[in-house]
DNA sequence: CGTTTTTTGGCAAACGTTTGCTATGAATCG
DNA sequence: CGATTCATAGCAAACGTTTGCCAAAAAACG
């Protein structure tokens, strides 16, 4: 029964499955068939639950049915330490993106901050091995781990996406980094390039390597060799971008071959690389094409507007959420652990012939 | 007892506190106090328990706990429907701010979409009503409700971010819009301008509301009429800003006694805005001043980098967990309802003397 | 050393559901 | 019409904690 004791300060709880029971009718069992199961239950009384459940505004308890069935019904996404702060609207969309489909699958979604420190790792353990979540998204490259327990056999299903993890054996959901950029390189070398600037992300990073690597397949495949395309950056995280920009500006400035055209691995690197170029002097497209990834909205409205590589994020989410729900259902063993969702080059007029 | 079965396809569930109580020779209670209020329980019992717990890897059960105390430890944060795609990074640094205060505090984020459709008030409020949040955090000017069950009377603390609901009698957490505009204006005025468009964002928002009041303040106080501003846009939503700003600089091109300064209500306009009328051959600032809201970062990159109000949101997220969290304990009454943190003007080049 | 107080730890009853089992009556069958 | 199935609904036992209450032991006291 409801022990709303009406009295002030009291904790008020909501009407129960017992009240909804008794004003049906019913015992509590009934009422619970009718609510989940209602083939289990005969269409009358189900009416009369459904009635009475309405005019009590009853809410079934979450906590209490999870802990019963042994399930919850959260999804966790684990995001890395602070990938905020650009232009790029990935995360915004991720998430918007994933928490649709997983309202539409009954789930909902609690957000996780994996940072350096221990205790972020702990307390993701704490919801792993806590039974608060039932399943997990991650954006990040490290599962995390602390004594003796780790994410990875938390028992839990994971999937990872923006980050290719499939060698570590967890289905994956990916753009088509390498290949996306091979074929803006394609696109620059046939408008008459052949010296490349290349602003890259942390070393070792999943797409920093992707993308370095599709740059050097254009590079090839057009017979050039690798020494055409000078790196920049590397120093610094992506959610650096900004600063990666301008540091490579000045690495630019001090280059003596000069490049004729960029590739850059964010739109933040873009956008401040051309800020500071563009502040030296240098006329984009005419003396430097620049082409990006991410599909920030805003590059529409550079100056000259920018070329970039847009990932579907919403297309990503949603594939990320079904590989998710369908390891949760077990349905069968993922087909494949890699799923790549192909990103589409935005063409603007940062890229041009160079002028030579 | 840990029921692991060992069981291919049985779902495996943890150390159980039985699991620990027996390991360590004591009673399930005693593991209990052990863990949760250690000053019950004796020192060496503690540490034998302590001990224990590490070896088997234990964590308790969230919803167990969740149940039996009859509270949750998660926070609702209520996001508009699409608040999403601009320049600005507002809603990761809300997040990123808001999560992290309230993992200090034991609590965690769940996220929630507040769209047009009855599908997701009925979301909200099942959240709401069936325990699984204690708390709310919410950005949108509407609280859902759906027959007789509203979320202002379920019972739980909520706190109003960005928008002030105080009038409602939710506290909240907001910025100076209207001072920071004003002062924003005084400075147009000091620098000579005398004629001035304003970009708005939807009518009736608070926001705009604010804002264009924070406007007319200043003229006032300078002695000008109303009539010197130009209202644009108030036909769109906030997340279409970019568009506001094309449509405003198609406005602007049909004026007949050009204004010399801009006051744009969010970024996104103003990128757009200055986009649109250099293409049209204005030079900026020389032509047109420009200033707007939001602080994104990419501002600083734009040609000319682009003079913007900055809200703290990191300390707007810590405030408003902070009032959450004090409601929650229900420590007292909030001394006030509406707390202001104030926004600061990040001067850049985008303004200047207006040549005339 | 007897009495009172304090510390400590165990027992068992919650918390609000779901679900296996069982009992009832209705329906079907031979 | 008796025997068998079937649909329906109730009972009560879980799920894994927390916590009020009690008893035993230890400490403090006179």
């Amino acid at each position: 029964m409801s022990k709303n004791k009406d009295v002030l300060g009291e904790e008020q709880s909501g009407p129960l499955m017992a009240d909804v029971a008794k004003l049906a009718g019913v015992a509590i069992s009934a009422v619970s068939r009718a609510l989940a199961n209602p083939g289990r239950v005969n269409e009358k009384t189900r009416q009369k639950i459904d009635a009475a459940a309405k005019q009590l505004g009853y809410t079934p308890n979450a906590m209490a049915r999870g802990l019963r069935v042994g399930k919850s019904n959260i999804i966790m996404i684990v995001l890395p330490g602070s990938l905020y702060y650009g232009a790029s609207q990935v995360i915004p969309q991720v998430l918007q993106s994933i928490n649709k489909s997983l309202i539409q699958g009954g789930y909902n979604l609690m957000i996780a901050n994996l940072d350096r420190d221990e205790a972020s790792e702990r307390h993701i353990l704490d919801l792993a091995f806590g039974g608060t979540v039932r399943g997990a998204i991650i954006l990040s490259s490290k599962l995390p781990e602390v004594d003796g327990r780790s994410l990875a056999s938390a028992g839990l299903p994971i999937v990872s996406m923006l980050l290719d993890m499939s060698e570590a054996g967890l289905p994956s959901v990916v753009t088509n980094d390498r290949e996306a950029i091979r074929e803006a390189t394609n696109d620059l070398i046939a408008l008459g390039h052949r010296r490349f600037l290349y602003l890259a992300g942390p070393q070792e990073n999943y797409h920093d390597v992707e993308r370095f690597a599709g740059v050097i397949e254009a590079l090839r495949g057009a017979g050039l060799p690798d020494s055409v395309v000078v790196r920049s950056g590397g120093r610094l995280d992506y959610q650096q971008g900004f600063n990666i920009g301008l540091e490579a500006a000045d690495d630019f400035a001090a280059l003596g071959d000069k490049p004729t055209a960029v590739i850059a691995t964010s739109d933040d690197m873009a956008i401040s690389f051309m800020s500071r170029t563009q502040a030296m002097g240098l006329k984009i497209p005419d003396d430097l094409s620049i082409v990006s990834f991410d599909g920030s909205p805003v590059c529409a409205f550079c100056s000259p507007p920018l070329s970039t590589i847009e990932q579907p994020m919403e297309e990503m989410g949603q594939t990320a959420v079904a590989l998710l729900l369908a390891a949760i259902d077990r349905t069968d063993q993922p087909r494949q652990l890699r799923n790549v969702i192909r990103s589409r080059l935005i063409v603007r007029e940062s890229m041009t012939t160079p002028k030579g």
